[in-house]
DNA sequence: GCCGAATATTGACAACCTTCGATATAGTCG
DNA sequence: CGACTATATCGAAGGTTGTCAATATTCGGC
């Protein structure tokens, strides 16, 4: 209950969110919690995200991700790719380097709509 | 804030649980938190999760589950043992019927870790 | 304008996932 | 016991995914 302000607002929000539970989820709001979860669900993506998020200002660039991942420069370019399509990263370009930068309440969002059912 | 004895609850439970985000995720808990993610991250089993929530004491038949997401026994079947075993569903079998429930937390919980970023 | 460096895109391949029909298992009621 | 019903498992088909090497693109410096 102390959330009702926030649902509303995020029901206001661009492509998703009501609760997961009480009222059965309907199809097209599947498929679309689905997509952004399948965008998390692997262990690189996670841990890009993780480097990410502890950098300094959530962003870092993309020469700083390859190694510790230990992966290919073209395999973490992808995974960053889908990370931002799925809206949990955004990408800026400076000189020729990129920045991926957490989106602020993405992760956010994503975790209340999981939390609905537990916290009833 | 209320969940604070869950947090901690949370905390010594079995395979999980330090933030996502500050410190990098090592390579196991990605591994670890990513199988899960994966579990969910599909549309018909968010939408089983989602009616299992919503039923009589988070609770549902097999029977129950078929006809809403419109697909065959054993593609429902396979679906709720992959739940099952990433613990966000137990089984209980009743006579014939076969009766999954949500397993308390456990939704919440994942919602923690990704929260984590998100809330500081 | 050209060269080198950082990143993105392409194409290919193996592994895995979702789904189904067919079949096996387990439990109920005559 | 035997037929029926509910659920699980198996095997196969088609699609998707993660990864790499090779190549394209974009940008800064000489």
């Amino acid at each position: 209950m102390l959330q009702v302000t926030d649902v509303t607002d995020v029901a206001a929000d661009a492509d998703c969110c009501t609760p997961l539970t009480r009222e059965t989820i309907d199809a097209d709001r599947a498929e679309d919690l689905a997509r952004k979860l399948k965008a998390l669900a692997d262990p690189t993506r996670l841990r890009l995200v993780s480097i990410v998020a502890a950098s300094e200002g959530e962003e870092a660039c993309v020469c700083d991700l390859i190694e510790p991942v230990g992966l290919s420069q073209p395999t973490v370019s992808h995974h960053l790719r889908i990370l931002m399509e799925a809206g949990f990263l955004s990408r800026s370009k400076r000189g020729t380097w990129a920045y991926y930068k957490l989106v602020p309440g993405a992760l956010g969002q994503l975790s209340q709509l999981l939390d609905v059912t537990a916290s009833r």
